[in-house]
DNA sequence: ACTCTTATTGAGATCGGATATCAATAAGGA
DNA sequence: TCCTTATTGATATCCGATCTCAATAAGAGT
């Protein structure tokens, strides 16, 4: 099935950049307010393929919707348990690929999980519910 | 709100040892087997407590369902892309948690993908759709 | 430019894992 | 044993994501 070139996708490609680590439903309504006429699933669909075709990365953190970052250089992140703020981390070091003989590596991903400073203070404890 | 024990915990959390990675609805149905009568939000929710209390660590990986591990020290994981087994990978080398003002590290996550021994041959791309 | 194939779109229906509701039950401290 | 309240379980509900399908349009061939 060959891939046909479309101003929607292009459009969505456009407001993916734009934004830091959106939901798919972000970038719907920054779309909806850019280039109305776009349809949700539209969306949805565009950043598969985008994450399909190495023009995206999907992004999955623990009891979160799915996030998409259009930088496809491997970097690290890391997101605030408290405040769910998600940050880029260059990956200088990288983690050698585990050898075996059971499977061939071709990707990873490394997520830390922390605190941010705004919600360190007082005390991450008076956060939780 | 101080936790109490329960049996139905108890036995989730033995359901859940005799498995590998399994999904909270595996879980449910080693339940319905061993001993019925425990309700699957309860499944769901004894999961979550369990995960939250340490005992248990809740896994993500792309498009897919939430998985349980009760192996709690610090480890890998590899998925394969094709057939979605997944791998325990002893951490044998840590990545220094990043020094940054903006953030204190607490935990971190390092998953691999890519094919393994079964899905490689003939060729990966016959298998995808 | 015209035609033809078929990938793509968009509105809405639908799916499914997970959570919320709430009366009944039971853990465990006093 | 009593009492407070965490927990349970059946069910309803939520909601991100996918599916459906007729209408549209990309783009290769002529």
């Amino acid at each position: 099935m060959k891939r046909r070139s479309t101003k929607q996708r292009e459009c969505i490609y456009e407001a993916l950049r734009s934004l830091y680590h959106p939901t798919a439903e972000e970038v719907y309504e920054r779309i909806c307010k850019d280039s109305p006429g776009i349809g949700r699933a539209t969306v949805f669909r565009n950043l598969s393929i985008l994450a399909e075709e190495g023009r995206a990365i999907k992004l999955f953190f623990p009891d979160e919707v799915a996030r998409y970052d259009p930088n496809v250089d491997g970097h690290h992140h890391f997101m605030c348990r408290v405040c769910q703020r998600i940050i880029d981390l260059p990956a200088k070091e990288k983690l050698s690929v585990p050898k075996s003989t059971e499977f061939t590596v071709d990707m990873q991903s490394v997520h830390f999980y922390g605190l941010c400073r705004e919600c360190t203070s007082p005390s991450p404890v008076s956060q939780c519910k």
